[in-house]
DNA sequence: CGTCTTCGATACAGTCGCGTATCCGATGCA
DNA sequence: TGCATCGGATACGCGACTGTATCGAAGACG
């Protein structure tokens, strides 16, 4: 049914490699970051295909030339997201001094916790469309696995982080690492909204928060 | 503007004292046990004030001639689970046992555990309902408060029941009572929907988690 | 320099949901 | 039993969004 057409359609708009022109990439991606945003405002359902497209300065055509429907974009949001985080692991792996400073364990926790901090979307509104689209994803099964790729990459990502940080300060954790991990990026989602709900504009000690979190966690 | 059609309808809908007649609460009742299950199945906004209708077994005009709005039904089921908690509350405070049972620390937290867990709402529906009510708070105004007052009865109630807890069995945790109870909040629902992302039934553990969690946080 | 392709804009038809105005049966009250 | 009010159903017009089919301009290529 319509294979024809549809294959025309992903021929067209695709090389042989999966490729995409400059030009299109970059429609592609104006699109992906209206539709960030949107998603943030309004949430997935609300943001409209037509508001999408007139954010990024776009018609509808330019839209649906480039993907098959809005669920189809969330799945390559979900993706560079996933990307983006194993970009932001390796440059936080880098980052990271090597053993030996001579520092405090709590110093290194708030270091590591800073630069997970940093790594992060500096923007609340990413968390909230992630939130949003996890929501969607919930109820939405071919976006189920996308957004398990993304949250896999970034704990993935997190546990770099703790690892090297644990190393350098010698400590333990009880806590089964994955579970740890769990927990912080649930404190952390909690705590971003919980600070939007009281109309604050930064969330309050954020990271305070984290570090007692870890420091009750974390023994000899 | 309009506003002697508005006192009409607040007239006749409601009696001075703001009670409304026992039919009328059955109607509403019914339109928000429908809401909050399409609320689940599909988010706030994607739940048509249509469909939540006919689930209900109603049509739109009983919609309309009870709530003035989505957002206002939104506030009136935020207000109604406000006071289930506090119901709830009661109830935990009073099939709680004395002190002095001698019982082990794991096992007073695992009854505590289960105490919570056994208050909640017994379906995730209700919680992803929350969630999502959440985040439609997140950006309407209109309904911070009231989901704000929601998530302070149940703090409150989780409060009580720790507190018992820890009474009982003479440990203390390091952390602010508030933030651990945030934390066990976050953790509940991020155990939740991973083990709904993931396909599963139940959620896999979940009191263990919580109790892990616990045990890491308490110290003599 | 002309042709061909690519990519986004435009136009269109169709669907869905909303909120209001109005109506009618049921219920309570004298 | 007759009347008044209440509560939900019905009917209507409206606006928004969708997805497709088609068009035209900018850029690639020989």
């Amino acid at each position: 049914m319509t294979s024809i057409r549809e294959a025309q359609r992903g021929a067209r708009r695709q090389g042989p490699g999966g490729e995409f022109s400059a030009r299109r990439q970059a429609t592609r991606e104006r699109l992906m970051d209206a539709a960030v945003e949107l998603f943030a405002e309004r949430g997935v359902l609300a943001a409209s295909v037509e508001e999408i497209c007139e954010r990024a300065g776009f018609t509808r055509g330019a839209f649906y030339s480039n993907f098959d429907s809005k669920d189809e974009l969330c799945l390559d949001v979900l993706r560079r997201k996933g990307e983006q985080h194993l970009v932001a692991l390796q440059q936080v792996v880098e980052s990271m001094p090597g053993a030996g400073s001579g520092l405090s364990r709590a110093q290194v926790i708030r270091d590591a916790v800073g630069l997970f901090l940093q790594a992060q979307p500096k923007e609340r509104t990413e968390l909230i469309a992630m939130m949003e689209l996890r929501l969607h994803a919930l109820r939405t099964p071919e976006l189920r696995e996308g957004w398990l790729a993304v949250h896999a990459n970034l704990c993935a990502s997190i546990a770099g982080q703790l690892q090297m940080a644990l190393d350098r300060v010698g400590g333990r954790i009880g806590m089964p690492m994955p579970q740890v991990i769990e927990l912080l990026g649930a404190m952390y989602e909690n705590t971003v909204s919980m600070s939007l709900l009281n109309g604050e504009d930064a969330p309050t000690g954020l990271t305070a928060q984290l570090v007692a979190l870890l420091d009750g966690l974390i023994h000899d």
